[in-house]
RNA sequence: GUCCCCAUCGUCUAGUCGGCCUAGGACACCGCCCUUUCACGGCGGUAACAGGGGUUCGAAUCCCCUUGGGGACGCCA
């Protein structure tokens, strides 16, 4: 049985990075018919926080990454990892050392110097200290110093490191809590963890962890490390670009399903294929298809794949989310517009529900002013005879529907012998209060007689009074 | 500095174990078409195998070096 896990430490918010390793690592469980586990990696007290569980949980719900098992929390099984400790304590893998801080500090600014790989230089490895638990000491593991590691990572292939890279690390600190290497190796063997998925800046723990598990006789899982996302800048991942919590994106108007389909395509890929379902992803997705280098976040494609799902996800949906959205920014929906109809209008015409929650904004409240560029473009005084006659036509018309409206404008347009774009556009601008818009007998037809009328009257006021 | 990893258009990538690559697709950008506007859609264009050595009849694909980038080096995870 296959049996993937997302382990975040609840620091901070689940950004774009976390997500992306999550959605690979819940995809790969999918796949291959296994389970998914969510452990929250708190062992550090002074930095973990319930607000970053709570995001991470939000996080990872609005994507729809669901999991069969936990959120496990780290805390809660502290008395398991000491039992492990002093396991490797008795077995003679691991040791009291009690090197104080500022003594390893100068050590590593003396490696450093001496342009030499900072690493504890092992000075109470073979002292034999004791512990009776009130001196504080540290509990480090005794690494191999003979032979190295090889791993064969999933995605980057076959690594080797030689043991006397590594150091001895410490696995339990001076207040005997455990430290990450430990806990990792402790739960992914205690979960059956078959498949580590998870970002390459853990690559350089692997053979550390690896060497944990054997003295503990465990079997090591397969490692899979995926590649970095870097900003759209190429640097690292900043608080300007993907660094926000995947929330903001929700904030910002995007869809879930546009966002994980933007981050499958970060650093995968199935031929061709751009826009995948959930069913496709977890059909096609294989950890030998991933690429091996980082890739830059694309704010651009996120909302050319947002605006994709926008027209092709079922419209109550999106009707849905734009009314809440429109809700945010306080314009009442209450005044008889079809609104259904006019999101569907708009849709294909922008990228994200902010954007489309905006746009239609003139449908239920009066705008303000005119766009400045659209009003001294089309409300001329070559438009005040286009707009009368139109006036006049919409106050007849009973029937009010766009066919019908269409055959006014047409009947304008014949009568004062002028081009389309001589009467279309004005009525746009009076009707809308810019130069862009669905159809213009469409639009008229969703914001209604009443409406239609008052605004054109405005709309002649503004041309006489230039 | 030491160790590990990486390297195809501006960006995401295709390139199944060397030949079908005069390097394909997508985003962005630029044209044209559709169109009363804006979009959507369609068609076309600009644009890349980091550099240098090998191996081979033949290399984007294999090897080495250089350069560039990233990561790690915590009583953080």
């Amino acid at each position: 049985m296959i049996k993937t896990r997302f382990a975040p430490s609840p620091t901070g918010l689940l950004h774009v990075g976390g997500a992306r390793t999550a959605l690979f690592s819940w995809l790969f469980s999918k796949k291959m018919g296994g389970q998914f586990v969510l452990r929250i990696e708190d062992t550090d007290l002074e930095r973990s926080s319930e607000a970053s569980v709570q995001a991470i949980l939000d996080g990872m719900k609005w994507l729809q990454l669901d999991h069969d098992e936990g959120p496990v929390y780290q805390t809660q099984r502290f008395d398991r990892y000491k039992e492990i400790i002093q396991q490797l304590l008795d077995q003679g893998n691991a040791y009291y050392c009690s090197c104080s801080k500022e003594k390893l500090e100068s050590l590593r600014d003396q490696q450093m110097a001496d342009k030499q790989k900072p690493r504890y230089d092992g000075c109470c490895r073979d002292l034999g200290l004791s512990s009776d638990g009130t001196q504080n000491l540290v509990v480090r593991f005794k690494n191999p110093q003979q032979g190295a590691v090889t791993f064969s990572d999933q995605v980057k292939g076959s690594i080797t490191v030689s043991n006397s890279e590594l150091d001895d690390l410490i696995i339990a600190r001076s207040d005997s809590t455990p430290t990450y290497n430990l806990t990792v190796v402790v739960d992914d063997m205690d979960m059956n963890i078959t498949h580590v998925v998870r970002g390459d800046d853990h690559v350089n723990n692997t053979p550390r962890q690896i060497n944990i598990l054997k003295a503990l006789g465990a079997d090591c899982p397969e490692y899979a490390h995926l590649p970095m996302i870097l900003g759209d800048d190429g640097k690292r991942l900043s608080k300007r670009h993907g660094a926000v919590g995947v929330m903001q994106y929700f904030d910002d108007g995007y869809l879930p399903e546009a966002v994980l389909n933007y981050l499958v395509r970060l650093g995968w890929s199935h031929g061709d294929q751009e826009i995948f379902s959930i069913e496709e992803m977890v059909e096609f997705f294989a950890l030998d298809g991933i690429n091996k280098s980082a890739s830059s976040f694309n704010t651009d494609k996120l909302n050319w794949i947002n605006q994709q799902y926008m027209m092709s996800l079922p419209l109550k949906g999106i009707v849905d989310l734009v009314k809440q959205r429109l809700k945010v920014i306080d314009v009442s929906v209450a005044n008889g517009t079809n609104i259904d109809t006019i999101v569907d209008l708009y849709r294909q015409r922008v990228s994200t529900i902010n954007q489309l929650a905006e746009s239609i904004m003139y449908c239920f409240k009066e705008f303000d002013e005119y766009d400045a560029k659209a009003a001294k473009k089309a409300l001329r005084s070559d438009a005040l005879e286009p707009l009368k006659c139109l006036g006049e036509g919409f106050e007849t018309l009973t029937d009010w529907r766009a066919e019908t409206i269409h055959q006014v404008i047409q009947a304008v347009t014949e009568q004062l012998e002028v081009g389309m774009g001589k009467v279309g556009q004005p009525l746009r601008v009076a009707v809308t209060g810019g130069s862009f818009s669905p159809p213009i007998d469409q639009t008229v037809e969703v914001i209604g007689k009443a409406q239609t009328l008052k605004r054109i009257s405005r709309a002649i006021d503004h041309i006489s009074n230039l």
